[in-house]
DNA sequence: CTGAAAGCGCTTACAG
DNA sequence: CTGAAAGCGCTTACAG
């Protein structure tokens, strides 16, 4: 502006390969000079794409969520994006056309997903349809490895079976998410797989399904501990389930580990608080989300599809206290 | 457009009292039809504001923050407005610059501040210099009624210290939350004086200064039940910290409620996943977070400052299974 | 590598 | 009560 060109600001501002060096520098030096911010809303008035990065999600445990939204913001620092929210509820009539009117008007930039909605094949075709680019985060990889971050559930279920069977536990139970999570789905065959390798069968009705709920927790921790004999361990499909298990293990006067071990996963808040404290299976919810976000922002510039680029999350398990040696071999 | 005019259209769609009630008609019915929807990336380019609502917040519980968001997206459902959201920390050296660039490069409509950045006066000052609108949620109010909501947290803390006295209870300790909240010091008013009505006093030593945090719990729960006498119950300023006086007192051997009674303050999910379940004292969250963001949308119609707008809100007491009579008098 | 023109989809004054 | 003009701050083709 105030010495050479006008519109090449614009091509500065925009990374175009076609500006001068010497040019593009002392553009650059002058925006820092005058702390000049070039309007998100007519940059995305006139790019037809606003600057706006969407988060859609129905996960009901709200530290999953605090922790999603700070990894994307962390992505996001230093860039003109903005995160805005949505959560959704997938049984909803009108779920798909709210989808759509939120991402349509603010012309997004992109969404993350995360689970369960990220499992949802019609919001997918949904989002290709209206040509907005889309990460989503589960369990298993439903899409090109482009638009996946794949955490491998299973293995951090796999650590927590060989842990309870290196305990010396024969008699162990699963209570799992729901069905219409493939997070359940892949914490039951990581642990009963690994079970498996160590000859350990998991007996008829000792793998119950629950709902991911502290209520559910309860209600198969009931039926579960009355059974003869008496399993030795139980692992939940998450975090809460196991603060039902532990809620019913102390009505019953049962002592955790001692009695009962119990293994939960996410490492959320609640496990601290539990009394003992939660042996459980830790996600990096937070770099997720923040690869995610990554993964999103980075599509811009790279307009050729990374064929291979691959994202993928161990879990880890995490050792407390409410597991030990099984007492009834 | 299809019949009659053009840019009266614009003015429907602002609500302008200058269109002939038979035009307006017409014209909302068309845009129905059509299922028109105005840009809001254009619009805000004239408007030189933006369809966007801020949340500003540094409250380190995941449900506290998730409800307010909640309750925010209550109120913008059915308007053009959506949710972008920011974390901050006030220790930051970058505070209040980071505060205005989020706020004047997005030209936000308005935010939401929550409590305890709320009550930064620097960052209001800075707010209105820029001249954005904003509603603060506090526990005392701090500014104009037509920017606050406020919540009586004194009142939940004084219920906690009635039903104390009314269970018996004289040897009774508080742990605080950190200086910084004015929470902090409401509840301990509230809590004191209502003690005081019933001729009870604290002791010395027995009203402690903690963090609102878990560990902080844990480190003042360990010196207050070392105290001869032994308190035979306490008020903490939040569920966190409640958690912590749980886990010390398992560790002691120490019965709640038989032993020592516990209330805790905010109602969040840990409350019901401790045994036994905690009374505590319940905000509506998610209703003060919609309540603000009405107040901020509504700041558009009226123009006139509606002088007497004050938004007050009472928390409620909820007894569970924590508190008991006092075993030793 | 750089500039002048036209336009993104709306709104603000300004006239009628 | 309604319309024609100009502009919000940027970008896209399009020429040089």
């Amino acid at each position: 502006m105030a010495n050479v060109s006008k519109k090449t600001v614009s091509r500065v501002i925009n990374d175009s390969p076609f500006v001068k060096e010497e040019t593009r520098l002392k553009i650059n030096e002058i925006i820092r000079e005058l702390g000049f911010v070039p309007d998100p809303q007519a940059r995305g008035l006139a790019f037809r794409r606003s600057f706006l990065i969407g988060m859609i999600y129905d996960n009901p445990t709200a530290q999953y969520v605090v922790n999603m939204q700070q990894g994307i913001l962390d992505a996001m620092k230093g860039t003109s994006f903005e995160l805005v929210i949505r959560p959704c509820d997938r049984q909803t009539p009108t779920f798909l056309a709210d989808m759509r009117s939120f991402v349509e008007r603010q012309k997004l930039f992109g969404v993350v997903l995360t689970p369960s909605v990220s499992e949802d094949d019609r919001l997918v075709k949904l989002l290709h349809d209206i040509d907005c680019p889309y990460v989503r985060i589960a369990s298993v990889s439903l899409d090109s490895a482009a638009t996946m971050v794949v955490t491998h559930d299973c293995e951090g279920a796999a650590d927590a079976a060989r842990h309870l069977a290196d305990l010396g536990h024969h008699l162990i139970a699963h209570i799992s998410g729901p069905p219409t999570f493939r997070s359940a789905h892949e914490r039951r065959r990581g642990f009963t797989e690994a079970l498996a390798a160590r000859a350990i069968k998991i007996r008829a009705g000792y793998d119950r399904e629950g709902a991911y709920t502290f209520d559910s927790g309860i209600a198969l921790a009931q039926e579960l501990l009355k059974l003869k004999p008496r399993p030795t361990a139980i692992f939940t499909g998450n975090d809460e389930m196991a603060a039902g298990v532990y809620k019913v293990a102390h009505d019953m006067g049962l002592s955790i580990p001692h009695d009962l071990s119990v293994i939960g996963f996410d490492d959320s808040p609640v496990a601290t608080r539990l009394w003992p404290v939660l042996t459980t299976v830790r996600l990096p919810i937070r770099d997720m989300g923040r690869m995610a976000a990554e993964k999103l922002i980075k599509r811009r510039s790279e307009r050729r599809a990374h064929a291979e680029d691959v994202t993928e999350v161990i879990p880890s398990l995490i050792v407390r206290e409410s597991t030990g040696p099984a007492s009834r071999p």
